[in-house]
Formats: C-alpha cells, sequence, structure tokens
DNA sequence: CAGGCAATTGTTAACGATGCCATTTGCGCG
DNA sequence: CGCGCAAATGGCATCGTTAACAATTGCCTG
C-alpha cells in the first residue's frame, strides 16, 4: 500500500499527470471537483492518485489561492477541563470544515510572550484566530496585535465589542445554581471566585452578585481564589471560621473540590451543615464525597460555535472585501445546565 | 504601529526590497540571518521591515525549502490530566525550537478516522509527527499509514521497535508505589486498572504484577477499568464486597478518585481500612478525601523529549537522507516520583 | 599597478499547485 | 455538409520565497 514513488521523493501533480496521461491542470481538476471532466478520464486520474499515493502540497495550494488551510487557536490552561474541552470542540469543528487547527500556548498572560504566540500564527499560515478564554489584558494584547484583516473570533473574552464573541452564558448558569441555594432556604450564599482578572471569573461573580441582590439577600464579600483545588481549599478553610455559611457557590467544581476537602478537614458536614455547588461538571463531580452539585456548560460546544463563527467570517471576507467585519455576526451565548446530586440540602 | 500597506494587501519581501533599496534575496539574507550582509544595509532592511509590518510567508518559504515548520500531533483523550500536560509540553518545545504544532484528535479509535486525521496531517503540512499515548492497534494504525520517510515518534505507545518512543518508566513508577504499599505490611495488593487495549495501562499491569512476583506475593485478579472516575467508582463498589482487600493500586488518580468515594459510601475507611495509591498526582490529588498518594510523572517532561526526539529525526534526515530512521536516536525515559500522603498506612 | 580574493549584492530559475485563457473535440442542427 | 456551441483538455503565468550562480565592489599583495 505504500505507493510507488520516483525516486523516493513523494509523488506531486505533474507525476501524477503523466501516470495517467493527462495535463497537471486536469489532474487539478479531478482534485478539486470541478465539473467538465469526463468520467473516464477522472477514474483514470484518480488511480494514478492511489497508485502513486499522491498527495496534494497544501502549501503550494494555500500559496497561489492566497489562503491558509488551517485555523490557530490561542489557549491559556489548556490542562484544564473547561479550556481542554473547548480545544477539543474547536479541532473537531475545524476538521470537519477542512481546516487543521494549530494551537499557539503563550508562556504566560504577559504581553510580551502573547504578541509573540501571535506571530507565529500569522505568518500567513493562519486564516482566521480563535482566542480561547483569555484575561482581559491577555485578550486585548493579542487581538490588537493581530495584522488587519485577519478574521478572529474570541471565546469567552473580547476587550470590547470589536470582535465576535462566543460565551457561555454566565448569568444564567450562576442564577440557576444560586437560585437553587436560595429556594433550598439559605439566606444567602457565598461565593468563592476565580481570578479577577479573568473575564469569566468576572462574569460568574457579577451574575452571583445580581442574583442575590434581586432576591434581596445581602451579598457577602467574595473570597478570592484562582480556579485551583488549593486556593478552594484554601477558601474552605476560611469559610470554616465563619458563623452562618450555610451554602457556598464556587466558581468550578476544582475549587468546590477543595472545599469539600476543607470542610472535611473541620468536622463540617456537606450537605448537613453547608451545601456546595460547583461550575463545570467535570467528569469526576458524580464522585466526589458527597457528589456534587454542579452547573454544567457545554464547552465543546462553545468550541463549535466559535469555527462556526469564524468560518462565516472567512468566507465573508472572501466575498465583499470591503464589508466590515462583524456584519451580521451572531453572537452566540451557550446556556448551562444545572445539575443536581448530593452536595446541596435544605438549609439546616 | 499598524503598519503601512500598499493597497490593504499584507506587504511581501519585494515591498520590502523596493523600500529598502535591495534586492529581495539580500532582505531574504537578511530574515534567514546569513551572513555577508553589510551592517548598514541589514538595518536598512529591519527598518523596511518594521515600517511595512512585514511577515514572510510560511508556505512560500516552506514550499521552496520544501519542509513544513510545523509538528503534527495525534491525540487521544486530550482533555484528560496526562495527555493534556504532554500536548502543553510538546506545544512549548515545538514553539522555541520555532515551530508549530497541528494537532488532529481522531473522533475515534476506529482505523477510519485515524488514517483519516493522519492524511490531514500529512499533507505536506508537517515536518513529523508525534503520537500521543494511542492504543496499540491505533498506534498501528497511524504510523503504518504515514507516508514513508516521514519521520514519527511515539509517545507511550509504538506498534513495535520502527519509531521511536518515548515513554514513562511505568515500571520504575508502579514499583515504587507497590513497594510502598508492600512495606506498609500489606500482604498483597489489588489493582484498578485502565482499558487494557491502551499500552501504558497494560504497562502499569505487567509492572504491577512483576513487582508482587519479585516479592513473593499472590498477584489478586485484576479490576478492570477504563481511566474514569466512574469505572473506579464500580471497582470500588466490587473491592468493597471482597475479603481481605487492605491496598488497592489505582492505574491513575481519576479511577483512585472513584474508588475513595465507593468506600466512604460502604463505610470502609481510607486508610485505616484500605490503602489507596493512584497514578498522575492530578492537580486535585493533594485535596482529595483522604489526600491522595500517587505516582507522579512529569508528563510535560515526555512532552519535551519527544519534540526533542522529533527533531533529531528530522535534522538527521536532512543531512544523510539515506540512513535508516531510528538510527543513533535514544529511546528516552521519564522517571516518575512517589509522592506520599494521607490515603496510605500501616496495614489493619 | 595588475591580479586575485573575499565580501557584498543581484539575477534567474525553481518549489507545486491553480487561474485564466486558448485550443481541441464532439455533436446537434439548419 | 459545414457551422456553431458546449464540453473537455492543455499551456502559460503566477503565488512569495529561496538556492544556485553570476556580477560587482573593494582592498591587499607581489
Amino acid at each position: 500500500m505504500a505507493g510507488v514513488r520516483r525516486g523516493g521523493r513523494p509523488a506531486v501533480i505533474s507525476d501524477v499527470a503523466r501516470l495517467a496521461g493527462v495535463s497537471p491542470q486536469t489532474v487539478s481538476r479531478v482534485l478539486n471537483e470541478r465539473p467538465n471532466v469526463r468520467e473516464e478520464t477522472r477514474s483514470r486520474v484518480l488511480e494514478a492518485i492511489r497508485q502513486l499515493d499522491y498527495r496534494p502540497n497544501l502549501m503550494a495550494r494555500g500559496l497561489v489561492r492566497r489562503q491558509a488551510h488551517t485555523i490557530g487557536v490561542i489557549s491559556f490552561d489548556s490542562v484544564l477541563f473547561g479550556p481542554a474541552s473547548t480545544l477539543l470542540g474547536i479541532g473537531r469543528a475545524a476538521r470537519a470544515a477542512g481546516y487543521g487547527v494549530t494551537i499557539a500556548t503563550p508562556e504566560s498572560f504577559d504581553r510580551g510572550s502573547i504578541v509573540e504566540a501571535m506571530a507565529d500564527l500569522t505568518s500567513h499560515t493562519v486564516a482566521g484566530v480563535i482566542t480561547v478564554f483569555a484575561s482581559q489584558t491577555a485578550a486585548t494584547s493579542a487581538l490588537h496585535s493581530l495584522p488587519g484583516g485577519l478574521p478572529a473570533v474570541a471565546v469567552e473574552a473580547a476587550p470590547d465589542d470589536s470582535v465576535p464573541t462566543v460565551r457561555i452564558d454566565q448569568a444564567e448558569g450562576v442564577r440557576v445554581a444560586v437560585e437553587h441555594l436560595l429556594r433550598l432556604g439559605h439566606p444567602t450564599v457565598w461565593h468563592v471566585s476565580g481570578p479577577r482578572e479573568r473575564m469569566d471569573a468576572q462574569a460568574r461573580i457579577e451574575a452571583w452578585r445580581a442574583t442575590l441582590e434581586r432576591a434581596g439577600r445581602p451579598a457577602p464579600q467574595v473570597v478570592p481564589g484562582d480556579w485551583s483545588a488549593e486556593s478552594g481549599y484554601q477558601a474552605g478553610l476560611e469559610l470554616a471560621e465563619r458563623q452562618g455559611v450555610t451554602a457556598v457557590f464556587a466558581a468550578n467544581d476544582h475549587m468546590a473540590l477543595g472545599l469539600l476537602r476543607a470542610f472535611n478537614e473541620r468536622g463540617i458536614r456537606v450537605p448537613e451543615d453547608v451545601s456546595v455547588v460547583g461550575f463545570d461538571d467535570i467528569p469526576e463531580a458524580g464522585y466526589l464525597i458527597p457528589p456534587l452539585t454542579t452547573v454544567r456548560p457545554d464547552h465543546e460546544e462553545v468550541g463549535r460555535r466559535s469555527v462556526e463563527t469564524l468560518l462565516r467570517l472567512i468566507d465573508g471576507q472572501d466575498d465583499d472585501a470591503g464589508e466590515s467585519q462583524d456584519a451580521g455576526v451572531a453572537v452566540p451565548f451557550v446556556v448551562p445546565t444545572l445539575v443536581r446530586r448530593a452536595s446541596t440540602a435544605p438549609a439546616p
């Protein structure tokens, strides 16, 4: 099956043409499924392609068509469940549309390394860029250092309205979580937040506060975390000292996990003494002690939609080059749902 | 800062040449840091590059140099901690070496989708391929469908010795885990395994059995899992029924987490009644109930080394085209360490 | 001061594919 | 039977860059 090659070098279009007894142009037509090729010719060409194990050189094609076959993704925290899932969604959707995906993971959030990562992507190798879960400043840096005219989509974080954005409906997710707790009779709900410079963390803080206010409840002070179980643990130790804490909403499941551990250590029972809700529905959530009630956003869907949006931008650009970039591009929200498990119970 | 462009199109090398008053070739020399360019000329060119915000077109460069500037990665389970960390390591190392990374995530393990993912990568767009944590059959499919001569490195799973492989030293990691338990006085150690078709899972099973045999202990039957917390939970319920289970080694932390939950549910205390050891040292491991003793492999290091190995192959290929692919390429092992926490204690 | 050599720069022809236009072929119809 | 038109195919230029080679410059040496 290896394919016959001339002199070890991979076959090129003219090899195929020679073997099939046609011109390179005709082979090209077959490759691109263009009309006006006799059926018999087509099959002869296809046979030659098979025999030589020929694969079109995408760099050559991209060069003449002046268009890349790849989507660039700038991703932070790609080891975490949320971003990793989104990346997966992006990868699948892109592949389905015939695009490759190249990923740049800046070393850190500082402007320099982001701009650098960006520059790598933009050397005419990508047709567009998606930034995933950046911080406010990171997103700004990244998107502003884009060469003009390169289509871009932001996941969860755009510096302003200049770039189409796909986001989880944080407000809705947080609302159902907090209201679930209030309905169980808890007088108020504490919040362990993600890092403040991250836009999704910020959005969750605001939604939590807004929901409490709407219900006429006092909003306690935010307990700051950084997404990690460690920070959730520290927050838990802090909350354990406080009086009257009966319900806590953590901005992600990892921190909720740390909370559970801290409460356990201090002899505080969950959910009898304190109810805990997380966010993300990591695959382990149902197997914590106790199983964690949490908000489930469809991260993969976010990835799919961001690709969809980006491709629309790219196509639109081809069609009418003069048109403004965000014209007619919807800003999709992905709505999360509440998953009820054993970590929440009526107020004591 | 935007850079002056002619007619909205990005600048090309001849634009730079014109502005700097030199030939494109000289610009090329500056770009590639070749010698024999007068200092004054160089700075004039650099200034023109800056003014035009010029970025070399990597597709054109790749075409003429007959070489891609990208590494392809075939990755499974990229949402899991281990593979995601390895991916991160690959991404960073590749970028440091001036390569981009494109990722293909096959929909499933079946031959078709793997070959398809492979084909996408290999259209002359990648300089080499790394497969990450594939199953035996998956790795075989993938690597055999590679066009001949394309350098490849396997992480953790190679069908045979035809491809250089970077792997975690499973045997060593498992040995320290199991011996730790035996030294605590446990008569034997049970094992909850990963999916059998995965080579790392298989390696851990074998190492576990070998360590027990070396110590003259009976090896109980393997309790099969699939990496997930769910499967660990099921395994835990099963083990809870059994008599005389005092120590369990889970093939990863997620399953260990499920075990902890199952034991907790059945009133079995960890570590008083049963000791549990995991594998991976996920960031949450220290915050489970109880904190999990586990084996810590440096997944990022695996990624780094696989890039290193691949680049050596790529360079070697350029130098002496005729040479056999794996000649002189070491097969690196990354050695894990044991992290002792509260989930292990002397036998009851 | 001619000859020679190194340093610097320019010219031409690729790389592999497709766009555009020209050419050939086949066939229906007046 | 020849004209005309559509279908099928081929030729040539081109995308942006670099390799290979050629040409120029400047300076040192015998």
